[in-house]
DNA sequence: CTTGTGATATGATGATCATCATGGATGGGG
DNA sequence: CCCCATCCATGATGATCATCATATCACAAG
């Protein structure tokens, strides 16, 4: 190794986590490389010591996503009242507003579907991860997390603010 | 008009409906003006006859996309009955495997979340429809639709074809 | 101290697109 | 019949990007 191994890695991980934020923001398509680069606090020229491409980039800011997403659930329990915490938490206004620090699913999930299946297979083990986190009955993770990350996307597609508070609301109070 | 008013205006609905198609199955960043012109059977020049800029077709698509919608959920009457029928259908393999026929909400929802005002009050317009052609309690309908939109989203973002079918399933029963 | 290797920065390159400019064609109104 | 207002097609234009080429440079090993 040329450079300290450390702050290489260090490096890395700052570039896959600006681009797990501004992937979460604004969409894969929206953010170029350089941007990420500069989050990084690099140039964009140095990109490619790190990753082949920006596809090999997607990749992995969906695994780092999703490992914050399963450590998030993981560490509300899998208690009653546990769910019930996270839940709201999910549904609130503030993870609704920030959607760079949010669940990679809410914000990224339709492209997923539309990319490769390597960027979908690391989408689908974080989703698998975390529908471990509950315990209980499977088919009921499965349909409180789809009731939870419809909730989030439809709550940030509608425009009047109202009706949005109203979506996560009731999703809220119903899924829990 | 120059033009026979009716063909003209067959063609503009013809270029709406190609774009909404396009759109729901690649996205609004993957699909170009010239792409929406050839499926609608012209060349690309002849679109800023029709729409001052690709965002004013995105919000034509959403429009159209989204009213088809509702008079799919409104064909489908609000007994219980229908809803379950309607629920079905809304999370069959075939609505998963064909987004450029199906839900607009299941498939631009993350996209429209990021664009502008107008895109996203035509988006909200549609989905208060869809919403109204539910009678009963309101919140339901709402935990309904997230839990619907949630599960298609989840069941087309996974790689693994058995997942998928699961994910359909467990919401399907859940929900109806 | 020297040298080799891998990390960076700067600056191309080439492709892709949205958008616009120009000119041709069409058919309804005079 | 002729003219004009539109549509439409072809072909720029200019911007934006991903990716690559080149050159510098920092460290580690000898």
């Amino acid at each position: 190794m040329r450079y300290p191994a450390e702050e290489t890695a260090a490096k890395h991980e700052r570039i896959v986590r600006e681009a797990s934020r501004l992937f979460c923001e604004r969409g894969f398509e929206n953010v170029t490389v350089g941007e990420v680069m500069k989050a990084a606090g690099l140039t964009h020229g140095a990109f490619y010591a790190h990753f082949g491409s920006k596809q090999e980039l997607q990749e992995a800011a969906v695994v780092y996503g999703q490992a914050l997403s399963a450590d998030r659930a993981r560490s509300y329990g899998v208690t009653k009242k546990g769910r019930r915490a996270y839940a709201d938490r999910y549904l609130s206004p503030r993870h609704r507003d920030n959607p760079g620090n949010g669940c990679t699913m809410a914000a990224l999930a339709q492209e997923v579907a539309r990319s490769t299946p390597e960027i979908k297979t690391a989408f689908e083990r974080g989703l698998m991860e975390i529908l471990s986190a509950e315990s209980g009955d499977r088919k009921e993770a499965i349909f409180r997390a789809a009731a939870m990350v419809g909730g989030v996307v439809l709550a940030r597609a509608v425009e009047d603010s109202r009706l949005s508070d109203e979506i996560l609301e009731s999703v809220r109070q119903k899924v829990g």
